[in-house]
DNA sequence: GACGACAATCGTGTATACATATAATTGGGG
DNA sequence: CCCCAATTATATGTATACACGATTGTCGTC
């Protein structure tokens, strides 16, 4: 399956995910549900304003509703599903001003990473950004968006690790993740592979010369442009609730 | 009891604060369980590295264990208490470090929420901004620290109230919530009170000339000032963690 | 055929029961 | 008196049971 490889990257940091050598190392039922239903929201595969109930969760992912129940409240914190009472559990549904809202953020939250970030980076992290980019222009050339999605996932995910901030990592991975299921409008016109790996040749160069403002203010363009993007694509499918 | 007005403030936008009309509308044992554990752990009352039982928990907030588990998975999320499987809960303790982080977010969070709201502002919300300055100042020269900061909690509310932005709020929030505890540092030094009162006032002013790059500049530096304060103390306590 | 009352069903909210892992205690040996 | 092992106690993790509100469907009446 394609999409284990990005399911990791999502992954909370301080999940363990180190070998399992003793039982009360595995993981509890809690636990599995929640990465589940969070990653089948993530991906798509559980739509937005789809309604769901206890017991068929508790059929799909296999456990009593206790567990099931303690995972949804950790959904609902981070704004994943949301609960009404006595009558069930929708998955989240973003308006248009809420998918604004959120890129706002991440421009703030992600152009301030780039600016910590670049101050930490050595020569090996830049090779390694180089690398990722390399495989990004393959993806572009030969129309792999998995291929793409993945390797920018770990390109953004690196610049949040680096600036080295329990809250900034937790905040910036909450807001990807709501928004995820939107991302492949930013890549169903590969018309703009082109302008993205341009901004991120640019912020590769900005980070080699060391220029900060250069990197921050290039992640922000980045992500206007991807947020202009869905924005559209959004508005034009005239879907103000998605 | 004084902490009434000030917990106030920090509930969630969501929660159902209209007249409780129809018997479904009213509080559920999680959520006001959840409530009454979040504001003893902001407000002091549970403290930092405290070991929790459930069945302790059961006992003070009268409750079974079913609703208590669900609360203290919001608040796990909300990164008030941490879990270690089979072993039991503990107040989260922040390091030197995490309140180093958190207040460098709170800067960008809260300058990028007064840059956004300055915008937006009327007269009417300037002259309910200099009302909570004059409750400050008498508070200031009275030295009643209950009144300076929950008027201080109104005044940072309104900044971030006025930009419109979920998440950001929720973000904001849940930062301040993890270092409430130790604001109380802040306002422990009565001659910091005369430099605070300035900031609040030259933000006013640069509200009022809407010089956004004043006003959000101010807040930063004020935000800088408090985290110095704790942080010096803190350190010449020689809690590294706390 | 339409509308309203009532019953049955479904789903959540809460409490309790059971299983397993960890911590505490006690007892014996050195 | 100390140390170690076995047992007991305690606490969490999960499953199940019960209660109540909400929805749905049916039956009877107009």
């Amino acid at each position: 399956m394609h999409l284990n490889a990005i399911v990791r990257l999502f992954k909370p940091i301080s999940a363990s995910g180190g070998i399992v050598a003793n039982k009360h190392l595995e993981k509890s039922v809690r636990q599995d549900i929640y990465e589940k239903i969070r990653d089948d929201i993530t991906f798509g595969h559980l739509l937005s304003g789809e309604r769901l109930t206890e017991k068929k969760l508790s059929d799909i992912y296999k456990g009593s509703r206790s567990p099931i129940r303690e995972a949804l409240r950790q959904l609902e914190s981070e704004g994943l599903i949301s609960f009404e009472r006595n009558k069930g559990i929708e998955v989240a549904k973003l308006s248009v001003k809420q998918v604004e809202e959120i890129y706002d953020l991440r421009e703030l939250l992600e152009g301030y990473a780039v600016r910590v970030a670049i101050r930490k980076m050595t020569k090996k992290d830049i090779a390694y950004l180089e690398d990722l980019h390399k495989k990004m222009m393959k993806a572009a050339s030969s129309g792999d968006t998995q291929l793409w999605l993945q390797n920018n996932a770990l390109f953004h995910a690196f610049f949040r690790e680096m600036a080295d901030n329990e809250s900034l990592c937790q905040f910036i991975v909450i807001l990807r993740r709501r928004i995820y299921r939107y991302q492949y409008m930013s890549v169903s016109f590969p018309r703009f592979f082109e302008t993205y790996i341009e901004h991120h040749a640019m912020m590769i160069e900005a980070c080699k010369a060391k220029d900060v403002n250069l990197a921050e203010n290039t992640m922000k363009i980045h992500l206007r442009k991807v947020r202009d993007v869905i924005i559209t694509s959004l508005t034009t499918n005239r879907n103000q609730l998605i």
